[in-house]
RNA sequence: GUGGACGUAGCUCAACCGGUAGAGCCCUUGGUUGUGGUCCAAGUGGUUGCGGGUUCAAGUCCCGUCGUCCACCCCA
């Protein structure tokens, strides 16, 4: 094998690129549905509009991100996520001159320099959708209830919201001196990474696995009880919401998204059986954002899920479907071969339809055309071309019957219906 | 980035303590001069991921490298 495809890329093969499309078109449908309309930017933007708005001391930037310099030397960077460029789209286009929210969804690629595991990889694909200019509870609500409503409608069960408020700038930082404080009196019992947290994002402490850590972490203020007033009111009024609309989920007071720019409310969607990657999606709000991005304050709100995640959550009860046309037409000898051609465009009117033209034995044609789910074949050889025929062979049952040429199409749909056809 | 497992035919996998690579499926052909999905028979297919080392001898042991998977990390 002489190349092979990049580290942690998929090469993805009919069977599930159909698969793929059928989900695709499920949620564009959904996210039309709620009045969101796509917005396509480019794949890589420059570097700088990643730093400022994902924020320079997360992961993503700091060792995450696929950058590199153009032949003019300007650093440019393959997007890591999504919602940068809506904003910087949304900004560069004049969006906001027009009153009232705006609502974007996206669908493509993404690309992260981590380490590939299973559902983990270096470019996946993921679908966001953003609401730009809300800043009340209930544009929240709509978010969480979209990304739910999608991955319903795809027919996902067991799916497990959680959801959180980091508060806004103010109140998170006297909450972080708090917090730090805190730590201090309790640094000898940390693990090394948390050591350096302090520091740099304290909140991090949060999500560290290490017994000892965990053991710190029941007696650590939590951010959750330390929310100013308002923050308080507009979580309660998300939580209510989501109460009203029938969507379980709970509190999860460790939720911190790897991102800088989230504020007040963030969440994540979990399916269990999906292992140490469990996340299909996850978003939340990012009030500061557009400022940070050059625009006038604009309150928003947004979220990502995992294409393949999703995916492969799919996979565990959805049947597969046969890729292969229904229709097959089988030419015997050189002199049939372009007829056959011929023959094929007509019958596409009907079904969709492959020629075969291995040029075997009818017997090996007959053959793959049967292992390939074909329903009909049909057989043009030396002998139909002369008496201007064909044979119409149905694969299920087994019969076969001549038509003439010029009927070939109706002979053909006639045969496809009787098996309850789709045509 | 850290730790661990693995990589043998197109696919799924075997091969003892190091002894010169095998099965099932698939594919091709024949049984049937142009009739499949069953059956029977025969056949094609391998630089054992790649590179080096140890050894009389390496799929097997050692080192490196690429890739996959698992966990950490992080998230989608």
């Amino acid at each position: 094998m002489r190349f092979q495809r990049p580290r942690g890329t998929q090469d993805l093969l009919p069977a599930q690129a159909q698969r793929w499309q059928r989900l695709d078109a499920s949620m564009r449908h959904t996210l039309e549905a709620y009045g969101y309309g796509e917005i396509r930017t480019p794949v890589f933007e420059e570097t700088q509009l990643f730093v400022r708005s994902v924020g320079s001391e997360t992961d993503i930037v700091q060792k995450e991100m696929y950058t590199f310099n153009d032949r003019r030397g300007r650093s440019l960077t393959l997007r890591p996520e999504g919602t940068a460029s809506v904003v910087r789209a949304y900004l560069e286009n004049h969006l906001g001159r027009e009153a009232g929210v705006r609502r974007f969804y996206y669908l493509g690629p993404m690309f992260r320099y981590d380490r590939p595991q299973a559902g983990r990889f270096r470019e996946f694909f993921q679908v966001g959708a953003e609401a730009i200019g809300s800043g009340d509870p209930e544009q929240d609500i709509e978010i969480i209830d979209l990304l739910s409503m999608l991955l319903h409608d795809l027919g996902l069960k067991d799916l497990e919201v959680e959801v959180n408020s980091v508060g806004h700038p103010g109140c998170r930082q006297a909450y972080e001196s708090e917090l730090r404080a805190a730590l201090e009196r309790e640094r000898g019992k940390l693990c090394a990474t948390c050591g350096t947290r302090i520091e740099g994002n304290p909140l991090r402490v949060f999500d560290c696995k290490n017994e000892a850590c965990r053991g710190v972490m029941s007696r650590l203020p939590l951010l959750r009880n330390h929310l100013c007033d308002a923050c308080e009111t507009h979580h309660a009024t998300v939580l209510a919401g989501l109460a009203r609309l029938g969507i379980p989920h709970k509190e999860n007071p460790m939720i911190v998204r790897g991102l800088d720019y989230y504020t007040r409310t963030a969440f994540e969607v979990h399916y269990p059986p999906l292992g140490a990657q469990s996340a299909l999606g996850g978003g939340g709000r990012y009030d500061g954002l557009v400022e940070a991005c050059g625009g006038p304050p604009t309150p928003a709100v947004g979220f990502s899920a995992g294409i393949e995640r999703v995916l492969f959550a799919l996979e565990q009860t959805s049947a597969e479907a046969p890729v292969e046309p229904p229709i097959v037409v089988l030419p015997l000898g050189d002199a049939a071969r372009v007829p056959a051609l011929e023959l094929a465009r007509e019958l596409r009117a009907v079904a969709p339809t492959a020629v075969d033209l291995s040029g075997r034995s009818l017997k090996a044609l007959l053959r793959s055309a049967g292992r390939g789910g074909a329903h009909v074949a049909v057989i043009l050889g030396d002998k139909e071309m002369t008496r201007a025929e064909v044979t119409v062979r149905d694969l299920l049952a087994g019969e076969q019957e001549t038509s003439p040429r010029t009927g070939v199409t109706a002979a053909v749909q006639a045969l496809l219906q009787r098996h309850g056809g789709e045509a």
